[in-house]
DNA sequence: CGGACTATTGCAACGACTTGCATCTGCGTC
DNA sequence: GACGCAGATGCAAGTCGTTGCAATAGTCCG
């Protein structure tokens, strides 16, 4: 997923490309602190690029550090969001999902017939006419990165009806 | 909270008004059952009329019966959905949130800087444009009594900035 | 009314996430 | 390089919900 791994020269590249390069320091100027298991957690986040829920990212920091304990990963998360690194959003289900922010900001779209799920890109049509409606009408402004909408997609609409 | 209580003739309403009334049939209909412990929930659920988290219609059930296993409850409250009575939404924690549906259906909009939050009714100006545009580009259904905005209400987006 | 069929229950274990707390350790400082 | 403060960690307990399973009990049928 990342670009480690395999394929040539295996760089060992623990602060990747770009925006990761600089967390670090973001955290010390605001007091807090880079540790071991931070760098962990980033090291996986830089080579994910959809959407992680919680439990998916412990998991795969216990591949590098099997002695990564779930409340550390949770709390790391709660800062990096704080820094705007990451954002979270709740999945069809209530549970959480991660979203990695170099990443366009999107919402989610489930069907809650057929389970279908679809991205809401932020300049999605639809969207930007909710959005606009909610900022006229209410003067509220939607996060949507945590949007998730559930109903009926087309195909389903169109379905005989029934349970 | 409900009609029961206090102002005057307490009737004791265990099979209340209207709605609640054809239940028990409604389920035998479709080779459900009509058990005790399901006697009990709607009771709790006809004397509510917001929203109510699974823990605390647990709860609720216990005061009538105390010997009631959430595991029962979050059943039952499956069941109730299939059939049209209640629907849950999950809140801006992802905790599931029940609506008993004699009410409107409705959404909810959380402002994640003050913490206020407030209701969506399905005629609410800014929702009816949201499902519409929705509906004309995507042909895609929102389900309104699942929906949950997270943003910035209009007094924090005045705000002066910060974290 | 008695019998059978199967939906439900109760229970226990599990998964996701949170929280309180004592201990430890980054990191700026001297 | 050592010191100390406050932020982080590890751990354990706790909450909300879900799931598998054997035992129980509604319902329908004769």
């Amino acid at each position: 997923m990342g670009s480690l791994g395999s394929t040539t020269t295996h760089t060992h590249d623990p602060a990747p490309s770009g925006a990761w390069a600089g967390i670090p320091d973001r955290l010390r100027a605001k007091g807090l602190r880079w540790t071991p298991q931070r760098r962990i957690l980033l090291d996986v986040l830089s080579r994910t690029d959809g959407h992680v829920t919680g439990a998916e990212l412990v998991d795969r920091c216990r591949d590098l550090d099997p002695g990564t304990i779930p409340s550390t990963v949770y709390r790391t998360l709660g800062v990096l969001e704080d820094l705007g690194v990451i954002s979270h959003s709740h999945g069809a289900d209530g549970r959480e999902e991660f979203h990695v922010l170099p990443i366009a900001e999107h919402g989610h779209l489930y069907c809650r017939r057929c389970g279908a799920q679809s991205e809401l890109a932020a300049d999605d049509q639809a969207v930007v006419a909710a959005m606009n409606a909610f900022d006229t009408v209410r003067g509220f402004e939607i996060d949507i990165s945590h949007l998730t909408l559930i109903g009926r997609c087309a195909t389903c609409r169109v379905a005989p009806a029934g349970a």
